[in-house]
Order: C-alpha cells, then sequence, then structure tokens
RNA sequence: GGCCCCAUGGUCAAGCGGUUAAGACAUCGCCCUUUCACGGCGGUAACAGGAGUUCGAUUCUCCUUGGGGUCA
C-alpha cells in the first residue's frame, strides 16, 4: 500500500511540480487548496478563484483528487489581526512567517493529516533533514529562491512529516519539467505580496484597517517638511511615498529615507542622503523559537538574515535568561526593524528565528 | 506708500539671443520579491501673462500680476 501524501496546492508552479513529483515517486497525492482571504482586490478579481482553476486543472492532468479548505476564519484570528494590530503599535510584521507557523503547518497539516495522509507536502523551497530520529530545517538548493526566513517559526515537530519535494531543485529546472510534463502553470508569474492576499498598494489595503490620521513629516533637527496620513504605514528606512522632494535641506541633496517613528505624536522623521542613523549592530528579539529547541551553548556563532533574500550576515548570538536573544552583527546593518524577524542559520541548518524587538544601538539622534 | 531684488516642470535648480530647455528629489511604470522595505531600469512633466527690440527670444527693454527685502 502506497504512502498517501497531501499537498498543499497554491495554483503556482513550484505546488504543481511537488505534486507531479510525488506521483512520479509512487505516493498516493491529493491536492488540496488552502483559501484564506476571499476579498476582491483592488482590481474586482478575488485571484484565489484563478488561482482554484489552475490547482483543478494541473490536479486533473496529474488525475489525482483535489479539495479545497477554507482556513480563512483562522488566518483572520491567527494572522491578520496580530499584523493589524502589530501596524497600529508601529511596527512592520512579517505576516507570512506567522502564516507559516500557523496556518500552513498547523491547520493545514492538521487537516491533511485528518484525511488520513502519511505525509504533508508544499512547494516551499526547502528541505528537511531527517537524521538521527530529528528534523533539521535546511536551506534550500536553489540560494536565490531559499524560503526558509518564511519558515523560522516552525517547530521540528510540525516538520516531522513535511515533504519539500522541489528543495533541491533550481527554480529554472522546476519550470523546465512542469514544461516538459505540460503543466498549465509551467509559465505562471511567480506570486507576490502578501501570501493569499496578493500584491496590493499597500498604504491603501491598511488604511482599511487601520484609520489614516495625518501628522506632520519632519527632519530629525525639526523641521517641517511634509505631511503623512498615519506613521503607521511607513517602515523605517523607507523612500517612496514621501512626497517630500527637492527641498534641499542637505547640501548634498539625494533620497529621502524615513529615519524614526514617533507613534505616540504621529510624527514621522527623515533625513535626506544620509542614512547614517539607519545602521546599527545589535538587536534583540521577543522570545526566540529554536526550531530544535533550545541551544546547550548560550553564546555562539552564526549567520543570520533581518530580511528575506538578504545575504547572510555573519554574528554572535546570545541566548538571554528570558529566551530572548541578542544578536550582533560583524558588520552594520540598515534598517533593523521592530517586527520583522531575524533568523539564524550555521551552515545550512536553518536554526530558527524571533521577532525583532529592539534595537539598542541605533541612533536616533532627534531634537 | 517710495526704493530695490526675484519669477523655468510637484519641489529644488541649470541656462546667460539660435539648446531635442540640463540635473536632482518627488511622482508614475517596469524589473526584483511569497512580508514591509531597500535596490535596478525607464516614462510623464516647465520658461507667470502682455507688449516691444531683433532675422531669431527662456535669455534684452517696458507694463501687469505674484513673491521677497528694505526705508519713512
Amino acid at each position: 500500500m502506497s504512502k498517501r501524501v497531501v499537498v498543499g496546492m497554491s495554483g503556482g508552479v513550484d505546488s504543481s511540480l511537488a505534486a507531479l513529483l510525488l506521483k512520479e515517486q509512487g505516493y498516493e497525492v491529493i491536492g488540496l487548496f488552502m483559501r484564506n482571504w476571499n476579498e476582491e482586490d483592488e482590481n474586482g478579481c478575488c485571484s484565489a478563484d484563478a488561482d482554484y482553476g489552475d490547482v483543478r486543472s494541473v490536479c486533473q492532468k496529474l488525475d489525482i483528487p483535489y479539495y479545497t479548505i477554507d482556513l480563512s476564519k483562522e488566518y483572520y484570528d491567527r494572522v491578520f489581526k496580530h499584523f493589524v494590530s502589530e501596524y497600529s503599535r508601529g511596527r512592520t510584521p512579517n505576516p507570512d512567517v506567522l502564516c507559516n507557523k500557523e496556518i500552513k503547518f498547523d491547520s493545514f497539516v492538521k487537516h491533511a493529516l485528518a484525511l488520513g495522509a502519511d505525509h504533508v507536502a508544499t512547494g516551499h523551497y526547502c528541505n528537511v533533514s531527517h537524521t538521527d530520529g530529528r528534523h533539521y530545517l535546511m536551506k534550500a538548493k536553489d540560494e536565490d529562491k531559499d524560503q526558509t526566513y518564511f519558515l523560522n517559526q516552525v517547530s521540528e515537530r510540525q516538520l516531522e512529516k513535511v515533504l519539500f519535494p522541489i528543495g533541491n531543485m533550481l527554480k529554472s529546472e522546476v519550470r523546465e519539467l512542469a514544461e516538459k510534463y505540460g503543466l498549465s502553470t509551467a509559465d505562471k508569474k511567480d506570486s507576490t505580496g502578501v501570501c493569499f492576499i496578493g500584491e496590493r498598494n499597500f498604504r491603501k489595503f491598511l488604511s482599511e484597517y487601520i484609520p489614516m490620521k495625518r501628522g506632520e513629516i519632519r527632519t530629525l533637527d525639526g523641521k517641517t517638511v511634509g505631511f503623512h496620513d498615519g506613521v503607521y504605514y511607513y517602515t523605517l528606512g523607507q523612500r517612496k511615498g514621501l512626497g517630500v522632494g527637492g527641498v534641499p535641506f542637505n547640501k548634498d541633496g539625494g533620497r529621502w529615507f524615513v529615519a524614526k517613528k514617533d507613534v505616540e505624536n504621529n510624527i514621522l522623521y527623515v533625513s535626506q542622503g544620509d542614512q547614517s542613523m539607519l545602521y546599527a549592530r545589535e538587536l534583540v528579539t521577543d522570545g526566540f523559537n529554536f526550531v530544535n529547541g533550545t541551544p546547550e551553548k548560550k553564546e555562539f556563532r552564526c549567520a543570520a538574515r533581518i530580511r528575506h533574500r538578504q545575504k547572510e550576515q555573519n554574528a554572535t548570538c546570545r541566548v538571554l535568561e528570558n529566551g530572548s536573544v541578542k544578536i550582533e552583527f560583524d558588520d552594520m546593518q540598515r534598517a533593523i526593524v521592530e517586527g520583522q524577524y531575524a533568523t539564524l542559520y550555521v551552515g545550512d541548518v536553518c536554526i530558527g528565528g524571533g521577532v525583532i524587538d529592539a534595537v539598542p544601538d541605533r541612533d536616533i539622534r532627534c531634537v
């Protein structure tokens, strides 16, 4: 009796090919499409419908059963609420990391196992190494597409029954194979934007959940150079959308960046040209998820990322008494942002991550 | 009120009788990207209005209008 595997299918090439590969490997494959967001996008279309159409097309081609599951309530309660609440506090959360922890690798996996699955698979670019009864989250072969950053909050237990069929393939190989097997999704554009919600005019989207609140845009020495619709819509280090241009407060001119957010007074501080105040060497997380449990050594060298696709940065980590982690980078980092995740690696193993909660050495000189 | 300056795209700012009227920032589009951002590449966009001088005016003169600055 062949093993049964449920594949989380999004309607993209990656999960399509994942399903195909598993079938080729002799698994009994079931496609499961998750519906987590039902609202229409700003163009009035609900991309979930189109995506499900692609899932259907691929599953029919592969001759495998497919189902859909609606987790929009769970998504709203366990991911989106927190997302809105964090933005309201002036932080910049990463909903996709939370989505993986709470939805894809929790609710979804539970439903999949309830279908009698022995394994659950997704089209993520990453790997799991099952060695000596342990399960390690490993980086993808395609360094350029590696998605371990988004998985930093999963636990070893969650990885136990998970398969990542395309983790050892390059994106180009995935597309080639999909093409070769005639999958309709072979040349479908990669999806971007918040997972399940998609590419949006972000400020406009947020304003549907967090009311606009006009305030001043000031330079660090206190001159008003413009107005904004709410500091929480902005991210430290951001340039676009400030609407401040030409004013020569800096003799060298240059682009304007968000330098500091005063959430309490709703004042956005900006800097022209000079970005030195955005650089810092240390960060402290709010708790920390070690995929394989807290390490023995409380201080160790590792590589870290503060953003998806950032080149790994060498750093020294220290596990604090309260379970948080303090990371000290060898090189200064630009725009370490509260609410984003710091993800750690030792070699090709992603050992975990935590929400950035404080950046003690950031220069916030300001009148 | 008298006198004196200034007036170019959204903003800042080149130009100094003949230019496809620079550039920067903003903005927009594309690329990058399963977060938010950063980044790369492109595009749109201007001589305040009216009279002169001149073969020819953004460039010179005058007036109007609109900004400053001064002096009673």
